[in-house]
DNA sequence: AGCCAAATGCAACTAAGCTGCAAGTAGTTT
DNA sequence: AAACTACTTGCAGCTTAGTTGCATTTGGCT
C-alpha cells in the first residue's frame, strides 16, 4: 500500500466507528496499518520517531481502537501487549501466532485456521479461541 | 492428598531434579502441588502467610522450577504470570486455559485435549502449541 | 467565529518483577 | 562432628510497561 492509500484507509476506518481524526490516532493506525507484523506501543513510538505523540497518548489511544474493534490485542509478550489492525481476524478466533524459541520473533500465521475447539465441559461457552505456536523459525531451524 | 503426602511428593520431585531441599522450595511447591488452579507468585505468598519466604525467594524460587521443568508458566493474565507442576501437560502441548470475559477467572480444562495444528508454512518447525479459550464460565453464564 | 465534550500532554504513580551484594545454609569433605 | 564451599536467601533499590489526575487544547458542530 502507498502512504496515500494508507492515509484514506485511516481515515475511512475512523469514520466507519465514528472516532475523532486527530493527528495521534492517524499516525498510530497508519503504522499499524503499515506494519506486517503484531506492533508494542514502544515500536510504535519508535518508528514514528518526532512525529509521536505523546507515550500515555500511543497507550490511550491503542485502548480505544480496541475499545472501537477497529484493532485487536494480538498477543501479550515478555509482558508487553503487541495489536494488529482487527481485520485480520474472525469473529470467533485470531489467526494462530508463532514464537520462534531461538530469535524470539512472533509471526502471524494468517493462512492457517484451526477449527474451534467443541469443549468437553458442561456449562463454558466458547465464544473465542487463541492458538499460539512455539518452534523454529525458517530462518533458526 | 494429605499434607504428609504432598511433603513426601515435594521431596521427591526436588531429588528427581536434584535440587537442593530447602524451607523455601519445599513451601512454594507444596502450595503449588495443593492449587486446583494455577498460582502467581503472589497468591503463592498470600496463602503461605507468615511463613512465606521473601517475594525475590518466590520469583527466583518458581524460575528454578520452571528451568527444571518441574513446573510451567501456565499463561499470562492481566501482565502477570501464573504457573502449575508440570506433570499436567504433555509434551507438546498443556491443556487448554479457559477465562472468563465476565467474571475474569482462568480454568484449566485438564479433561481436553486439541490435535497439534499441521503449519502449512514451509520452514516452520512446530515443536508447542497453546490453546486459549475465553467465553462464559458455568457461573456466570 | 464560538462552543464544548472529547482528546492530549505532562508529571507523578503503580504493579510485577529483576539486580547486586552481603549473609546464611544444604550437602559434602575431612 | 567440625569445616568447607558453592548454592540460596533476604534486603534495598532499580526497571519496565502501563495508569491516573488534572490542566490545556482541539475536532466537529452550530
Amino acid at each position: 500500500m502507498t502512504t496515500r492509500e494508507i492515509e484514506k484507509r485511516t481515515d475511512a476506518l475512523l469514520n466507519a466507528v465514528k472516532l475523532k481524526r486527530t493527528g495521534p490516532r492517524r499516525v498510530v493506525l497508519a503504522a499499524l496499518l503499515r506494519a506486517a507484523e503484531p506492533q508494542s506501543a514502544e515500536q510504535i513510538a519508535v518508528k514514528l520517531g518526532t512525529s509521536a505523540p505523546n507515550k500515555v497518548t500511543v497507550y490511550r489511544t491503542l485502548e480505544t481502537f480496541v475499545n472501537a474493534d477497529v484493532v485487536h490485542k494480538a498477543f501479550l509478550q515478555k509482558r508487553t501487549w503487541y495489536y494488529e489492525p482487527a481485520d485480520k481476524c474472525t469473529d470467533t478466533q485470531c489467526h494462530p501466532h508463532f514464537t520462534c524459541t531461538h530469535c524470539g520473533d512472533t509471526h502471524c500465521l494468517t493462512e492457517m485456521s484451526i477449527p474451534l475447539a467443541e469443549s468437553p465441559y458442561k456449562g463454558f461457552v466458547v465464544h473465542r479461541q487463541q492458538v499460539r505456536l512455539e518452534g523454529l523459525c525458517p530462518d533458526c531451524a
